[in-house]
DNA sequence: CATTCTAAAATCCTATAGGATTTGCGAGGG
DNA sequence: CCCTCGCAAATCCTATAGGATTTTAGAATG
């Protein structure tokens, strides 16, 4: 019987518990730790033939990313799945943060931004094509990739704080557990719309092209969402 | 020589990473802590006379609050100090954030929350007569929690969640270093326009309020800031 | 069969130890 | 005087051990 995993050692000047971060994060998203499920510390750490120590570590610089929730001197936990409720009230969130981001970052628009966005959106192309889990993850990436890129050309190190604070597309991975891609082409096109609204320096309709495209991922996702 | 401090052990029930976490949260709020100190593991273990293991996670999670920075191998440093460019960053984004938390909350208002505001009010009323360094922290809790109030009633987890990135009142104790309270008056006035509008249960005007009161506290904190 | 109690296993929490890395400092050479 | 080198101290990082608490499993009882 082989153990279930073991976190790649690095020659050094890495630190094993962002090894283990990023191990325990990775299998959230697999969806092997599922929902409610309890996060042990002393068995992830067999299991990642590691010491208690950095999955402490590790842990606890997880909490505040929503995925895991902390009960004193009872361990860590999976958080629960979203609900239509969650899901929408993040969305909500969402317009209200990322249209502001949006305008300011068009106001800073450089070459060098609308070259990372445009990849983005033809990662995303690339990534609709074939329905395997892999390339789901590409897709979620990809869409992940151009919303951080705008937050992080802000200019406003709090604006992005406020973004990342949302937690990002994980949370849409874990509403639908990874099933598939259903607004792939309806996302590309309005993605390409904000696109085009900041390469041409309008960053009034880029705000307005953000908020039209933040609004329908929150009526498609309501829409396509599993039965609460 | 004596220790210079010590945590004071609970019966049991609560963990002792709890403590240190507030301890260390102390000191970077008395200033014992200066901006570009280190923040050395075992030296703050000897210090609170605990061993280096809940020290590590307590600064794990206060990493994620912007108050330290970890560097991998080197530790943990204090984060340096605000610029003015900073606050007014973070101002801006409080403006984008606030009037929504304040519509919210607004709309869902109830007697129990109208009354913690107003006791929140009266609270600032009183930390104002004194210039002492407590009246002063009693100054800022008042007035973090009038904020965070309205954010935790918004009903919008995410929207609180946003306004707890932006690290509450903390920054702003750290920009003046506590020399005093400038702005005491202008501070309640607006509060209590603030929960006027709230009270009459009119979401726009509520709104409307909390913006000119951020947008006052922007201009004249920028006004009072030390030279860069 | 349901319930309660008890004991054992699992888990969390803290302390200690030691290896790896960085930092500080003083000597020596240019 | 300045720079480099090397050793020692401090610090970070990980592992291990053991006490405290929680959970689990099974026996005993109603």
């Amino acid at each position: 019987m082989m153990k279930p995993s073991r976190v790649a050692r690095p020659v050094s000047r890495q630190v094993l518990a962002d090894h283990v971060y990023e191990e325990i994060l990775e299998s959230l998203m697999d969806g092997r730790l599922e929902p409610g499920a309890q996060v042990s510390i002393d068995g992830t750490a067999r299991d990642l033939d590691v010491s208690p120590t950095p999955v402490r570590e590790a842990l606890a610089r997880l909490e505040h990313t929503g995925l895991v929730v902390r009960v004193a001197l009872k361990g860590y936990r999976v958080a629960p799945v979203f609900s239509r409720e969650d899901f929408a009230n993040l969305m909500d969130a969402r317009l209200v943060i990322e249209p502001v981001t949006t305008e300011l970052a068009c106001r800073r628009m450089t070459p060098a931004l609308l070259e990372e966005l445009r990849q983005s959106i033809t990662d995303l192309k690339d990534a609709r094509r074939g329905p395997s889990f892999a390339e789901f993850r590409d897709y979620l990436d990809a869409d992940e990739r151009f919303h951080r890129l705008i937050a992080e050309n802000s200019g406003n190190p709090f604006m992005l704080a406020a973004y990342e604070a949302l937690g990002g597309q994980v949370q849409r991975f874990r509403l639908f557990g990874g099933v598939g891609i259903t607004d792939a082409d309806h996302a590309i096109a309005e993605h390409q719309a904000v696109f085009r609204a900041i390469e041409l320096g309008d960053p009034k309709a880029a705000a307005a092209a953000m908020t039209e495209h933040v609004g329908r991922v929150r009526q498609r996702s309501i829409q396509d969402a599993p039965p609460a």
